[in-house]
DNA sequence: GATTAGTGTGTTATGTTATAACATGTAATG
DNA sequence: CATTACATGTTATAACATAACACACTAATC
């Protein structure tokens, strides 16, 4: 049997976060970015990245699209598909595969093949950037493969979560 | 400019596979676990098996059931739905996120956590175990997280691809 | 200043993937 | 034979995603 509540040694992917500062930083990066590549952060795409980056959990095309009628927008579906697309093609958004959801990237300098560490139990999600996963090194069988894009994701439990389950 | 056609280096990932041998192994291997573990291996999970490694690659959910349909089983969708989640549960079935599709697993003694490499122009998926692929080494930064369960694949474009690709 | 091309958003309709809830059948067990 | 466990069948609907077309705005060009 084990302690409970303890947590003497849980994850550090899924804490730590200073989100505030995150926030400010990650408007301050697109802005940046999109001023640099000449390209329109336009109040739909900078609501939907703010929306994502709220609270900075993965979340559905059609609670984004709630969000957005919320706040005025239309929210029909092909709205946010197309931002959503517009900012995973410059690196600002991830898809989760399996959740079928949308997240904002942690580190857009960074990470290019990111890892999606995923607890089913309390549904947090960490992303883990290709340098500290370790997960990313070419493998041998696989050099003659152009890697243009990755969709690694890790489901399991989280420590907090597993100090939790007492049976 | 690249070399037309050569070849001369391709990816071994998406070849050398002796299909013939495979499949007759295939169906010995999911009787044995079926009979060890005490499960039914029913006629609609076997059809359902044998249509996924028929000709070995990814297949929707909605072509199976078509497939099904065409054997004389039912063709709504839970049909395929529960015998896929019964078959992946098992080991014997992978599901491809990135196609919402579903394989037959390569070798289902070994592969817990497979990568799969996914060729976007040709379509082929290779499945690489994870000894092989040398993407499943547990981080460091992922130690206090206990996976249960990996997405691991890499799209982007395989080396017959590549040099077909002139411009 | 009309024309054109490029881009961003809006709208309608529909396509695709997946599951909930309930019904039926069958075999093994007490 | 009542109970259960399991496998399959059926209807309906939920959840996720895209096609196709319309319109507005800007900037560049004639």
């Amino acid at each position: 049997m084990k302690k409970k509540k303890k947590n003497e040694n849980s994850s550090k992917i899924f804490e730590g976060h200073d989100h505030g500062a995150c926030f400010g930083d990650a408007i301050t990066q697109i802005e940046d970015y999109f001023i640099q590549k000449k390209l329109q952060l336009t109040p739909l795409r900078r609501k939907v990245f703010e929306i994502l980056i709220e609270d900075h959990k993965p979340l559905g095309a059609y609670e984004i699209l709630d969000k957005l009628g919320k706040a005025g927008f239309s929210s029909s579906p092909p709205i946010a598909y197309r931002v959503l697309d517009f900012l995973i093609e410059h690196g600002f958004v991830h898809k989760v595969q399996g959740l079928n959801a949308f997240i904002a990237c942690s580190n857009p300098k960074h990470s290019h093949f990111p890892t999606f560490v995923i607890c089913r139990k309390c549904e947090k999600v960490a992303e883990v950037s290709e340098e500290k996963s370790g997960l990313n090194l070419p493998s041998p069988e696989i050099t003659n493969f152009k890697i243009e894009k990755t969709t690694i994701e890790l489901t399991g439990i989280c420590s907090t979560c597993e100090n939790a389950e007492i049976r």
